[in-house]
DNA sequence: TATAATCATCGTAAATTTACGATGAAAGGA
DNA sequence: TCCTTTCATCGTAAATTTACGATGATTATA
């Protein structure tokens, strides 16, 4: 008699270096940037390096209050940096973060 | 008098090539896998490949029901594909859309 | 045919995310 | 100094996501 609890998982035929904080901060780059006004955020930036809160508040279709929260969660997870100016905040890509990230994703998939 | 309704956005640098639906596919992809359940069971389908429903339900601290809708979600992404095998569903990688996935990030980061 | 195994879906409760207006802080200009 | 601009944060309402047990469908097995 064959036992059945006995689970016959398909073995595992590579291993997959990433985990723990590492896995955390990877995730969290995904969960940031998995959202339409966010990726649009980010799209922007791309072509407007440099640009300011207000030129984010004027392309986009929601509040500035909202804008500001989206700005965070970019900041947060590592898509972003912002640099007081004066009375304005002007945002660049973190091409270290980004980096990284481009390399993880090729790494694992 | 200069005029303060004459917003001045830093100029565009480049283009980027991606908008529309290839837009919200690829933003679909980054949403799905921005969860640690699914990235987990992302990782988990890259190291034990073809394995079924069950296999995930052992593994994760989950219950079943749970386990299913985070496969729907990830087979709506894109990310895998099932195949029905009897009582059982086999699960991979759908290689095609990860491997536009991978391309995607390289051309646009 | 009856029973067991496997899994997707439904309904729902709890948690989280998203969006907004209001407010106040900080810095620059009149 | 007073006013304006710019922006982050707070409180909150609405929407979405996440998780679960229950249920039923499908297939294999005794």
């Amino acid at each position: 008699m064959t036992d059945k609890t006995a689970q016959v998982i398909p073995e595992a035929c590579c291993t997959l270096d990433i985990s723990g904080a590492e896995q955390e901060r990877l995730v969290t780059m995904f969960k940031a940037i998995g959202n339409p006004i966010r990726f649009e955020i980010m799209k922007f930036l791309v072509t407007h390096p440099g640009c300011i809160t207000a030129d984010f508040v004027d392309y986009l279709p929601i509040a500035q209050a909202t804008v500001s929260q989206h700005l965070k969660v970019l900041r947060q997870a590592g898509w972003i940096e912002g640099t007081i100016e004066g009375t304005a905040t002007s945002y660049c890509l973190h091409e270290g973060n980004i980096a990284w990230f481009r390399q993880r994703v090729n790494e694992i998939f």
